[in-house]
DNA sequence: AATTTACACAACCGCGTCGTA
DNA sequence: CTACGACGCGGTTGTGTAAAT
């Protein structure tokens, strides 16, 4: 026994929408609303259409604050950066990217970016994954090395209590993440609330998250964020902790780096 | 010019979740 | 507590079009 459907798909017309039946789904929505009710909005609409799709068409093509168009390098990296970091939740993806849906950034994502990620990835680290490289050499600034990423997809248990954040997804493609939100817990707790500012990284950044500092690991990192949130706090004295910590990271990421990069190798710090 | 292939994106499908009776 | 209906999500498929042969 099946799950019923959700529409008598004989009497329903399927495929891609008419002009004219764009119109009249428009004209109902904009007059009347959805009513909350996405099953009976068809039949009151004078549309043989499923309500599933009613909805699907307004959602993702129909709604007049749906940005259509290329996607910008800034959208990219976020896309990107969220990808790395929490997987395919498009819907969370699409919630910090203003008038793109999820199924856009999802086609998006298929079609073009993940072969863009791919060709920026060095051939040794192309999906099938060779054996496990030697570990990197500590880095010498750090009062205590950071894990490698292999070593932490060698050794899970590194990975509490932050892992459920920044999920397996960094560690297993070895690649780094350059996103921070304003807190690394609420970016999955609330991410709809989140402000979220992403940015690129290179091989000798180090980067802590969130602006707790006891979600930073290491001692020099802390000392730097610390210094940048209060600095940011003399300038935008009426702003939050949050936006000083996102702007400040910003500011130190883009001072850092010298170019941009999508995916250098980079070894992920779990706070 | 005709055909094939690749690509982009719209739309569908089925399942999990949530609210409600 | 349970059953049911509706919604939302993510994976997959379908369709139109541009590029290549």
């Amino acid at each position: 026994m099946g799950r019923a459907p959700c529409c008598d798909k004989a009497n329903v017309k399927r495929g891609p929408w008419s002009p004219e039946e764009d119109a009249k789904l428009r004209d109902y929505i904009e007059s009347h609303g959805t009513g909350g009710n996405w099953i009976t909005l068809p039949q009151k609409a004078s549309l043989r259409r499923c309500g599933k799709s009613c909805r699907l068409r307004w959602l993702n093509y129909l709604r007049p604050d749906i940005k259509h168009g290329e996607f910008s390098d800034m959208e990219d990296r976020i896309i990107f950066n969220l990808f790395v970091a929490i997987g395919s939740r498009w819907s969370i993806i699409a919630a910090q990217l203003p008038g793109r849906t999820d199924n856009d950034i999802k086609n998006y994502w298929n079609t073009k970016l993940k072969k863009k990620l791919k060709g920026l990835l060095p051939n040794s680290l192309r999906t099938p994954q060779p054996p496990a490289p030697p570990p990197p050499p500590p880095r010498p600034h750090l009062a205590t090395p950071a894990p490698s990423s292999q070593q932490l997809l060698l050794q899970p248990q590194l990975l509490s209590p932050c892992s459920k954040v920044y999920s397996r997804h960094a560690y297993v493609s070895n690649y780094s993440i350059g996103a921070a939100a304003s807190s690394s817990v609420g970016m999955v707790n609330s991410v709809g609330n989140t402000r979220f500012k992403p940015f690129t990284i290179k091989d000798e950044m180090f980067l802590g998250f969130g602006p707790d500092p006891g979600s930073f690991n290491s001692y020099e990192n802390q000392q730097m964020v610390m210094k940048i949130k209060e600095e940011e706090k003399a300038v935008h004295p009426h702003q939050d902790d949050g936006l000083y910590f996102d702007q400040g990271i910003y500011q130190w990421a883009e001072a850092t780096c010298n170019e941009v990069c999508f995916g250098s190798q980079y070894d992920l710090i779990v706070g």
